[in-house]
DNA sequence: CACCTTCACTTGACAGCGTTAAGTGAATCC
DNA sequence: GGATTCACTTAACGCTGTCAAGTGAAGGTG
């Protein structure tokens, strides 16, 4: 074995080290963060949990949002499998309705999760290792939806006014992200009667839907 | 002057006094609390404004969200009104329409009041000097959303299968919500080109009653 | 072998937060 | 004139995210 070789090897050694911590704080964090939410995961708490001190946190994540972030974004994979599933539907209305769906089951079922990203200003744009702005999986996710739209309006599927791929796009996103965000926060209000999140968006889809197409059936 | 009237009016006026500095309190909180947010509006940095110590916004105020919830109860009282007014249309549908955008232009309007009762969970339920739970105003607005779709469904406007009064109003509450919060949260997303939310949700408004009604015009 | 460097991690703090128990002093009451 | 009330202060508690400086083991190099 060359020196060069004995150095890589336990350069590499040390990197998987560090590796090894790293995701010994993302798994504690992961756990803390689902069962608490955001604002109760401390990272006194996390370091606490796997026998470090809180600052050694530091040397692995810019701060509290970039770990949670990357956290979320590993999670957000999922989301990402199911929207690639749904994109071999042939039909854009259909798939869009499908999306919708997804969207919504995702959402409750990683509730920490997707209020952390998307009821939540981040402070700092998601940044990769050499500094650049990262396509987060949400995005993807958008860009996805934007595709579907687009292929609908160009399909001349939906009613001629609704012609601007982008609203159209967030009008679905933000109506369903609307009764799932509205249930997160207000599900405990004794003075309204909630009906479950999912009929919800299902009847929303089915009328958002019915209300822009073209031949309105 | 008897001596009871004298108790009454110096008991007057140490309440009257009493009622000034919390006035003073809410006034100092409101402006930090439109101009930097929730989180950034601090019981110290309201206390200084009006030359107090902290601890003194605690004789008056549970604590600071009891405080915060005053502040925006007082500024919802317009939506109330803007939905009073509205509540004379008699057509149940396009009072409904309107309905939508008057609390719209009430959530941009009023962004800081917005978020904090509509994208937060509050800790403690909303209790009054009784400690009776109270009935804010956004619970009125939503009695009158509930009632406005009541009636389309009594009247037969809408599509036989939504029949059920709260999710439909659920539907049309959580869909403008969404679109509202998400602009609030995501505008500044590099990724994303936000379409004016305003416009958005006049879309959304068309398509889902469009969507919802029997005759499908 | 001995010295030097690297760097993952710790120590000990800082500044901020919401909140509270105990104290003070002026106004009020009897 | 002494007792009482109470709006407000003082001084702290426990918590948070975060950072500058230090430590010590591992590895590299003469």
């Amino acid at each position: 074995m060359t020196t060069s070789a004995i150095r890589t090897a336990s350069l590499a050694r040390r990197e998987r080290q560090k590796a090894e911590t790293r995701q010994a704080i993302l798994d504690a964090a992961r756990e803390l963060f689902v069962s608490d939410g955001v604002e109760a995961t401390t990272m006194r708490a996390i370091a606490a949990k796997i026998g470090y001190t809180p600052t050694a946190i530091y040397h692995h994540f810019r701060d509290k949002d970039a770990l949670i972030v990357e956290l979320c974004m590993a999670d957000f994979s999922s989301l990402g499998q199911a929207m690639y599933k749904i994109g071999r539907i042939e039909d854009p209305v259909e798939r869009l309705r499908r999306m919708g769906m997804a969207y919504t089951d995702f959402a409750l079922d990683n509730t920490s999760q997707y209020r952390f990203m998307f009821m939540t200003s981040l402070k700092h744009p998601i940044l990769d290792a050499e500094g650049k702005v990262v396509t987060s999986p949400d995005e993807d996710a958008y860009g996805f939806l934007l595709q579907t739209v687009t292929e609908g309006i160009e399909k001349g599927v939906y009613r001629p006014e609704l012609s601007d791929a982008p609203e159209l796009a967030q009008m679905v996103w933000g109506g369903i992200h609307g009764i799932i965000s509205l249930w997160f926060t207000h599900c405990d209000d004794p003075h309204i009667v909630f009906r479950d999140p999912r009929e919800t968006v299902r009847t929303m889809c089915d009328a958002m839907i019915r209300g822009s197409l073209r031949n309105s059936a």
